[in-house]
DNA sequence: CGTACAAGCGGAGGGTTCTCCGCTTAGGTC
DNA sequence: GACCTAAGCGGAGAACCCTCCGCTTGTACG
């Protein structure tokens, strides 16, 4: 507990003072996994695996990444980064630029459609950690900055409570069940959500 | 594949005709899970040790609940018959006689209690089986009584989604968020459902 | 009562996650 | 270049979940 919890902080990077070789098979253990996601798939990923694939001991992968949801967050990291950049400053209506209602719509959209595209390592990670997820990097930005649109977009007593409830209908575990058991399309899950956003008065019409 | 899945169906009790070994086992099981869980905490529960415990194989504890999520769900089951029983046949504003929009704060709010009562086996649980537990037995429940409610509160294109996703916020993993993470108390979770709900127009004021 | 067979039982064993701790090594300092 | 120390490494092993399949037993029926 003396160093900061990776695993809640999947997305922090590398540590500043990182020892060469660590960095090395950081990347080794990194590349080893994504070799085997994409041979096997990403529910049959073992850690074991990954540390005889990268020929590496299995406590060193554990050093580097804290658990296997560590794990499965750094492999999202790539994709997440390009996310994040585009609501916080890429164009509008999902960056800067649009009103606040537009904004969180296009967001809750274009997360529908960020789940779809990680849906199997999303579906990993949450039920490999499904409450520290909640303080996971990715998680924790989307938050900030929904709660922040809709602060703009009408004053609430708790914004940030509203965005944790906006938030929780659009994890893997929900939208794949919508998807699987009752039938749903990534359509028909936006389409309920803009229902939710129309009725709450964040959408207009 | 054969028989029904008993993991998906928690709450249906036992099949008709359980042959009096097995029903005689399935409660052994139950209790020497109890007593465990008592002695130890939920967390700790293992299923060869339950099985020791019981003094039985571990076949026929997996026989018997199918996996570690089902025989979590099986110890909810008590508490969890007696819940259902408020808000179908019980008192107003929980049970039927209320304004729909009364039924369904009070029934919001007695899940947030149902959810703390339960909390370390329902956090288990949910773990156990991310995504299987919507289609659990009590999660079944909820949501189509809910959604009755608020078709009957306010017409809506999709009220299983919109119940679907008042429930969301409401997962033991979420209010152990709110709660430890964030340092909201259930008084503090109650309110911000009342104010989703004031916002959606299922509460007037 | 005897028989047949569906249902139940047991526990060895495979596969997995994660821990622990003694050994090795990178890289700064003199 | 030698030394020192914090950082990193490895892999045996503990603990767990769950499966599989040969054996046992309850019970319905003649």
């Amino acid at each position: 507990m003396d160093e900061p919890d990776r695993r809640t902080l999947p997305f922090a990077g590398a540590p500043p003072s990182e020892r060469a070789d660590a960095a090395r098979n950081r990347r080794r253990i990194i590349d080893a996994a994504c070799r085997l996601v994409a041979n096997r798939g990403t529910a049959a990923l073992s850690l074991d695996e990954v540390a005889r694939e990268a020929q590496l001991g299995v406590g060193t992968v554990y050093r580097r990444f804290g658990d296997r949801a560590g794990l499965l967050y750094a492999l999202l990291d790539d994709g997440e980064r390009r996310f994040q950049a585009a609501f916080t400053t890429g164009e509008p209506p999902l960056g800067p630029g649009a009103p606040a209602a537009e904004r969180i719509r296009a967001f809750l959209h274009a997360l529908v459609d960020q789940v779809a595209t990680h849906r199997d390592l999303l579906l990993e990670a949450e039920s490999a950690a499904p409450v520290a997820r909640f303080s996971s990097g990715p998680y924790t930005v989307y938050r900030l900055h929904l709660s922040i649109l809709l602060r703009e977009a009408r004053p609430a007593a708790d914004p940030v409570f509203l965005a944790d409830a906006l938030l929780a209908p659009l994890s893997a575990a929900m939208i794949e069940y919508q998807r699987t058991q009752r039938g749903l399309s990534y359509a028909d899950i936006k389409a309920g959500i803009d229902e939710l956003l129309r009725l709450s008065g964040f959408l207009t019409r």
